[in-house]
This record gives C-alpha cells, sequence and structure tokens, in this order.
DNA sequence: ATAACTGATACTATATTGGTATCAATTAAA
DNA sequence: TTTAATTGATACCAATATAGTATCAGTTAT
C-alpha cells in the first residue's frame, strides 16, 4: 500500500527545492534536472500547483516558478489532496453498504477516527517542516553536507 | 487517496460475517448473498486468506469458511498487508533518490514516524474490535438493531 | 449418483499511475 | 527584431492495479 504516489513525491521535492530558493525563479528544467524529476511529468505538476495557489511562475527567458507563501503553511495533507484526492479509509463500503439506508453507521466513527489520525499526521509535515530537517541534517552529519548541499542548492 | 481498497474491504465484512458465527462453516455463496460481495472475487479472497491462516475451510456439501482463531488477533493492518501490501509512505522516493548512495536519509526518520503512525492506528481497530462495535451499536440503537441483525445474523 | 461445496487459475474490462509529445504564447536579451 | 528560453494547455501512450467473471477439477454429505 502506497501512500505517497510519485504525483505526489515529486510535488514535495519541488516544493523543497522551491522553498530552499524562496523569492527567486526556478525553471522546470533545472528543478527537473537537479532533482531527477521526469520533465514534462513535472511541469504538469507545477501547473496543477499554481492553480491551487501554492506557487506562482513567470513565462519567458529567465522565467520559471516560485513559492511566495510561508512553507509551513503547505501540509502534505494539501498535497495529498490535490494529487490522490481527499484521503478517505473506504470508499465507502461501511459507509454505504452496511449502512444501507441508515443515516448514521456504527462503524462511521471507527473510520472517522482514523481518517483524523492519518490526516493530522500529515498536516505536521510541512514543506517548512521538511526543509529544517534537511537544514538541520546538513549540520549535524557534516559528512554528508555535500550532498544535502547539491539537492538544496544545485 | 483511497486507504481501503474493495479487496481489504470485502475481506473485513467476511471476516465479520464468520467471526459473528465462529464455530460454524459459512458458505462463499451465502456470505455473497448475505453481505453483497461478488460470488467469485469473494472466493479468490478467501483463499487467500486461508493462505495466510486467517480462516479454515471444508469442501463439499455443508462446506464453507470458518474461523478458528480469536478476532482480536486480525488487525485491519493485516488485511492492508495481504491485500494491498505492506504499509509504506513512499516507493520509495525520498529513501531512493534524495539520499542517493547515503545509508541514512535525513527524510526517512520523518517518513518512518508517520508510516509507524498509520500501521498502528490500523492495528488497533481488529475484526473483534468492529464486531463489538456493531453488538454495541444493537444495544443503543434498538431502532436499527433489525438492520444490524441481518448482517450478523443473516 | 448427485448436488453443494472448495481449489486453482485463466480471463476481461476499467481506472489509475507514470510518463511523453506537441504547439502556442510570452519574454529577456543578443 | 529575431531568437532562445521559458510557461500554458492539452492530447496521447504504456504499464500497472483494481474489480469482476468464468471454468473446470476435486471433495463430501445425503
Amino acid at each position: 500500500m502506497k501512500v505517497l504516489t510519485k504525483n505526489t513525491d515529486y510535488a514535495i521535492r519541488a516544493l523543497l527545492a522551491l522553498a530552499a530558493r524562496k523569492g527567486s525563479y526556478l525553471s522546470a528544467k533545472c528543478i527537473s534536472t537537479e532533482h531527477d524529476i521526469p520533465y514534462q511529468f513535472l511541469r504538469r505538476l507545477l501547473q496543477e500547483m499554481i492553480r491551487h495557489g501554492l506557487i506562482v511562475s513567470k513565462e519567458g527567458v529567465k522565467g520559471g516558478f516560485m513559492m511566495e507563501m510561508d512553507p509551513d503553511t503547505i501540509s502534505v495533507t494539501q498535497l495529498i489532496e490535490i494529487f490522490q484526492g481527499k484521503v478517505q479509509v473506504s470508499e465507502c463500503m461501511f459507509r454505504k453498504q452496511i449502512c444501507g439506508n441508515r443515516s448514521r453507521c456504527v462503524l462511521r466513527h471507527e473510520i472517522m477516527r482514523i481518517e483524523q489520525v492519518v490526516q493530522s499526521e500529515f498536516e505536521k509535515v510541512t514543506i517548512g517542516k521538511l526543509l529544517r530537517d534537511l537544514a538541520e541534517a546538513n549540520q549535524v552529519i557534516p559528512k554528508t553536507a555535500k550532498i544535502e548541499q547539491a539537492v538544496l542548492n544545485p
């Protein structure tokens, strides 16, 4: 069971790259080559994120994508919702089938509780947090700093 | 994002039916018609659960499937693993790509933590627990008892 | 003997996921 | 003003996963 698909995966990586260079434009090509994300695939993801207001773009030479908002306001939950649809435990067997015509399902509480837990866990994980984790790792483990540096500042 | 697929969904329902009649054989046909699960589909699921030792079967007339083990030892996590593969947050971008040749990934901790949370939440939900939830609901909401009864004792 | 069963397995249809290609529009800069 | 680097939009394709069906052989209670 794969919780994050490539969509979400790539989107997170792209956002990390943009967050690390907040305020300046990064082209899709640059992000693609530096982070090993298929170019055209990445572009679709970036456009989708623009539509959702997570990033902005500028066309033409020296154009690209930029993060304007606070990276801490972008959670993995949001990205999952955009690229994989809203988190739901079942679609919705318990609610529709066992529940039948009943308005409230006996299992609904259990299901809802788990949905809530899963969602809130992913909500805690923001782009800002991931970025800080990376930065911290750079300091704690100097041996690998170059690699992390490469990831963040290609 | 659908956490439980039909496989797991149906499997849970079938196990609830078997747990409710623990010790006696229930045919696939019976479970299928009573719980609105496609017959052949259900049979595959039941066979899979036999292979994993969750239930036993008896061939021939008056045969069927039976639950021998304690329903509290069967968790939704187990069923997800059987029918949807082991829970993993990413497959595994962060581990393989960003980490590159590094043995330990900076994001690994975050990812692992979430995997752990998700898994342990589903572990709490056992067939036994779901069954008790249903039974309890029958008592608390007598108005709907007939429906629940139908579900549990077709 | 026969009908009600499971065991095993092959098959099909549809949706999702992952990825590619193309062309038009925009823009910085030579 | 031409050109190259860029995004916008969208159509397309391949592989895989999901959901469901069909078939035939073997077992067993009656």
